[in-house]
DNA sequence: TAGATTGTTAATCGATTAACAATC
DNA sequence: TAGATTGTTAATCGATTAACAATC
């Protein structure tokens, strides 16, 4: 077998909760706040050191055993894993509500992405600026994906035009989606999607909702 | 030991599945269709059948060996056991770009969620009506949560106001928080926290996309 | 009947948790 | 030194996948 660095990815848990600690961290930072404990970290989010730990050590990070660990070393690594460390640019595609409120969001400059560009079929949209941004007819959009190397796209359309405009970004060279549609979209393999799925997050929440309520109810039965 | 009705809810991983199916059967439904099989919604989606098998068991739906499930019925189970068949009412709070979007977001219906009311702490906002949504001072939150029964809220406020307004929220005896500010919320154990962080679904993105060019550059070295 | 699919039981896989020596 | 924490190896837990008889 041909020996090849096999750089194998964190599991998907660990990546979904690097951001987490991130944040902490950068709050800790701003503090002036200058080590850390997986234990602290753990308490702070209600986890177990153990896993915070073995999140980390994906990073490369290396600890002072009673100590801890560097906050600033470990915000450099923690970047530098989910490639946070360069910015990425993206197209954003469909300036309705949604859209436009990811347009004001600051916060992902802190995740290294850049809304490049904002794309709209509808004319009256055209030419506006959105929170900074140009909207751009959709015509243009295969042509400026190619020249402006844009690999990403954040897709907030309506659902009904959701499949038509990911064939389109697909056909421009756009690698990866970002989902926030409610359809599941059929795209070649090559093309990576991540869906937002916000049904899912809310079905989670009433699961878990309804499951406590009937468990108050089992301790205390209603009275009327 | 006692005998009690130990409703084991699903596996986290299923009941976020769930209204993937979900979309899909409404989808199917509309166009007219009766029976689906798990192997169709799986070929769908690209899982596999025996996983939405499983799934879909979890809701206590009984399927027709060589057939399948009657859409209608599974629609029906599905909402049943996410607690989609009633409307739940809730509240947001924060009406910036990101409660705006979310205020003006028809599809919570078919998730059984209502946005009762919209709250603010700014006065320019009070008063107004955002998608016909009323948006009242911060003051009257606690007194309205009691008066009109509502257990789940939408936290949509810049993160510096995110700790207080929970605070706010569980004083005033909301249950549910839907947080999506980056701030991972302090709240007494009863009350359940739903996280939607766009920080781990970018993270994620990020990385898988990384993976890729990875791979891709191993196959095909770069010539330039 | 033949083909397809369900539902159940068992096997596998991967993530979380436990245990503990090494180290500051 | 004593207390705390890291990093590693092993054990546990839970979800996914496989296998297959039963059924339409």
């Amino acid at each position: 077998m041909v020996e090849t660095h096999d750089f194998k990815t964190a599991p998907l848990p660990t990546v979904r909760r690097l951001p987490v600690y991130l944040a902490i961290l950068r709050d800790l930072h701003e503090r002036g706040t200058e080590q850390v404990s997986a234990t602290y970290i753990a308490t702070e989010l209600g986890l177990e050191s153990i896993q915070v730990r073995k999140d980390l050590a994906h990073t490369g990070i290396v600890g002072k055993p009673g100590v801890g660990f560097t906050i600033v070393d470990l915000i450099e690594k923690i970047e530098a894993f989910l490639g946070w460390d360069n910015t990425t640019d993206a197209f954003l595609v469909g300036a309705g509500s949604l859209g436009t409120a990811l347009l004001g969001y600051t916060g992902f400059k802190r995740y290294g992405l850049n809304i490049a560009a904002a794309f709209d079929a509808d004319p009256e949209k055209v030419g506006q600026s959105i929170h900074g941004k140009r909207v751009l007819p959709m015509e243009k959009l295969g042509d400026l994906t190619g020249r402006m190397h844009i690999h990403m796209a954040i897709l907030t359309v309506p659902a009904e035009a959701a499949q038509g405009v990911a064939d389109t970004l697909v056909a421009a060279g756009i690698r990866a989606i970002w989902n926030f549609t409610a359809v599941s979209l059929k795209v070649p393999p090559q093309v990576i999607v991540q869906n937002t799925e916000l049904s899912s997050e809310l079905a989670v929440l009433s699961v878990m909702l309804a499951e406590a309520r009937r468990k108050s109810l089992h301790s205390h039965p209603p009275s009327c």
